[in-house]
DNA sequence: GGCATATAGTTAGTTAAACAACTATTCAAA
DNA sequence: TTTGAATAGTTGTTTAACTAACTATATGCC
């Protein structure tokens, strides 16, 4: 791939990925206007526990892209939160298995609303077939790099 | 715009912006490597600086999508490193103008060509009519949430 | 069984981001 | 001209990311 591709001033915003900040941002306001004491970051595993309960905190780290002391940390603060709960695994003790609590699993349904809605405001105007194939250029950069 | 849009598996990559992510580690990764002790965000401004020297803290905030204590913590460490000097402004007392040093001016050749290889990495195979229609796209959501 | 190695998670230290509260300077209007 | 608002920047606090070093458990090979 030629180096001459880039024009060096488009540098930059692909590299800060000013969208992705401006789209957490907005979530964020979101949250907070609502009265929900939770940041995007502790959302973000909450979310994966969602989808699937129990997850290990590896699991956490592959699912969410952070390294493994991000989610100890973030753990930490969602079982402060009494939002999740750690639970030693049986088989494998090194392992500990993250369990939504009851009022983890409540936020769902309100938290998800705000992050379409978040989404909608963010690509509002653009096509869908141009969403999605944004969206494939930005999984085939994942993918190059992971 | 309907809410149907996306369907819910697809939000998370969206709003945490992993491919961003991937490649300001992909450089950080190169700076390290070789041997730059400069942090990604580091960089950032002294990229615009680049483009313009002489800059104020607030220029630097709305260059780099930063607020006002992001930039005047990253310009104490990049005075410690000596790569930028505050110079108070004559006219204006409270804005603080901001210039790099020779150090500073000195590392923009070997940056900016990391920098251009790490977007080489982070795009290969992708198409450059698909590239530019995603920078569009990002943009455009960009100028949405702004 | 015992030892090396790999895996899961934690702790410590530095850098950075968001927010609120603050100081200092400028500007504009009464 | 003085007073009140706006602007530029700083400081304090909390949360998070990254690296390195660490503990504990499991696995595999002799």
């Amino acid at each position: 791939m030629p180096n001459n591709q880039f024009k060096k001033g488009e540098l930059y915003s692909f590299i800060t990925g000013k969208a992705s900040i401006a789209i957490a941002r907005r979530l964020q306001k979101k949250f907070n206007a609502a009265g929900l004491n939770l940041t995007i970051e502790q959302w973000s595993v909450l979310y994966h526990l969602w989808k699937e309960d129990g997850k290990s905190q590896q699991d956490l780290c592959n699912a969410t892209f952070r390294d493994k002391p991000s989610i100890t940390r973030l753990v930490d603060n969602l079982e402060k939160l009494q939002l999740v709960k750690r639970v030693a695994s049986e088989s494998d003790r090194r392992i500990n298995k993250i369990f939504l609590t009851k009022q983890g699993l409540k936020l769902q349904e309100q938290t998800m609303q705000l992050a379409e809605e978040t989404l909608n405001d963010a690509l509002e105007g653009v096509p869908p077939d141009q969403i999605n194939l944004c969206k494939a250029v930005l999984q085939s950069v994942y993918d190059n790099l992971k």
